[in-house]
DNA sequence: CGGTTACCCTGGATGC
DNA sequence: TGCATCCAGGGTAACC
C-alpha cells in the first residue's frame, strides 16, 4: 500500500523507536518474505547489533546496522511496522525485532505477504539502491531529470510515473493526484509532453509528495504509522477515490478508468481539466 | 531494446 | 446468511 509519503512516515517512526538502539533478538515468523537469506542467518546476523541509521530509498526501507549489514524492507502493498510496549502479536505480524528502548517490540506486519525483506552487505546495498531500480526521489526530482527520463519513452505518462527508475516513490495515488494538479491527461505519451508541461508536472509531484509527507500520508484502508495512527492526506485527494464526485475545479464528474500498460490499476482523472491533446 | 503480461498473496467489499 | 467474484496504494520475471 505505501508510497513515498507513507514510507517516509514509517521511517520517521522507526527512527524514534529503533535508531541508536541495540537489537536484542529477532524472530521471523514467516520466512516466505525473506529474499535469498535463511531465517536462521537473518535472525543471527541482526541479533546483538546496534541500529546505526534508518532511512528510505523510494518506497524501500533500509535499517542500517553497525558492522556493515543492512536489512532492506519492501513493504509493497500491505507491509508496515508497528511498535508496541507489550509482546502481544498484532494481526499478520511476520517478523519481530526486540530492542532495548521503551517500545521493546517492533513488528513487521504484512497482510498479503507480498513484502520482501533482504539482508545485504555494503556492496549488495549499493546494487539494490542503484539506478537499476531507482531514479531521482519524487521529493526533489528536477525538471531536467524528469525531462531526460521521459524523452526516451512513448508509454502513457502515468505508466512512466509508476516506473521507479523514472522517479522513485510514486505509486497509483500520487500519480493520479500529480497529473490532476498539473492538468495532464494520464494517457498522454510521455515523450510528447511539452517542456512547460514537464516543468509543471515536476513541480506538482514535488509539491504533492511533500504536502502528503507533512500530513503523514494517505490512509484509505489499512495504512497506519508505527504508532498505529492514520494519515490525513486522503482529505486532500482531488481525484483518487473520488469517482463521480464533482471536480474541485470545474465540477465535471471524476472518471475512474483502466488504461493500458498499468497492470489493471485504476486511474482517476477529470476529463475536462486533463485534456488529451 | 522497449513495452506488455502474468503472477506473487490475502482479506474486505460487493453482488446475487 | 452463504457463496462467488472483484478489487487493492507494488514489483519483477518472462515474454513478444
Amino acid at each position: 500500500m505505501p508510497e513515498l509519503p507513507e514510507v517516509e512516515t514509517m521511517v520517521r517512526g522507526l527512527r524514534m523507536v529503533m535508531e541508536g538502539r541495540r537489537i536484542q533478538s529477532v524472530r521471523v515468523f514467516d520466512p516466505f518474505l525473506l529474499e535469498k537469506v535463511s531465517r536462521r542467518r537473518f535472525e543471527q546476523t541482526l541479533t546483538g547489533k546496534r541500529v546505526r541509521r534508518i532511512w528510505r530509498k523510494g518506497k524501500w526501507v533500509v535499517i542500517e546496522l553497525a558492522g556493515g549489514f543492512s536489512a532492506v524492507i519492501q513493504p509493497r502493498m500491505t507491509g508496515g511496522f508497528r511498535a508496541s510496549m507489550d509482546g502481544n502479536r498484532p494481526a499478520h505480524s511476520r517478523i519481530l525485532f526486540r530492542v532495548d528502548g521503551p517500545h521493546h517490540h517492533v513488528w513487521f506486519c504484512d497482510t498479503r505477504r507480498l513484502g520482501r525483506v533482504a539482508l545485504v552487505d555494503e556492496v549488495e546495498l549499493a546494487a539494490k539502491l542503484s539506478a537499476d531500480h531507482h531514479g531521482p526521489e519524487a521529493t526533489d526530482i528536477t525538471a531536467t531529470e524528469l525531462a531526460a527520463a521521459l524523452a526516451g519513452t512513448k508509454r502513457p505518462i502515468k505508466a512512466a510515473l509508476l516506473d521507479q527508475r523514472v522517479v522513485s516513490g510514486i505509486g497509483n495515488i500520487y500519480a493520479d493526484e500529480s497529473l490532476f494538479d498539473a492538468r495532464i491527461h494520464p494517457e498522454r505519451r510521455a515523450n510528447q509532453l511539452t517542456a512547460a508541461e514537464v516543468r509543471k508536472l515536476c513541480r506538482s509531484i514535488r509539491r504533492i509528495i511533500r504536502l502528503a509527507i507533512s500530513m503523514q500520508g494517505t490512509t484509505m484502508r489499512n495504512y497506519f504509522n508505527v504508532f498505529g495512527e492514520a494519515g490525513s492526506f486522503q482529505d486532500r485527494h482531488r481525484v483518487y477515490g473520488r469517482k463521480d464526485d464533482p471536480c474541485v475545479r470545474c465540477k465535471t464528474p471524476i472518471v475512474r478508468a483502466n488504461i493500458d500498460g498499468l497492470l489493471g490499476r485504476s486511474t482517476h482523472y477529470c476529463p475536462t481539466c486533463q485534456r488529451h491533446e
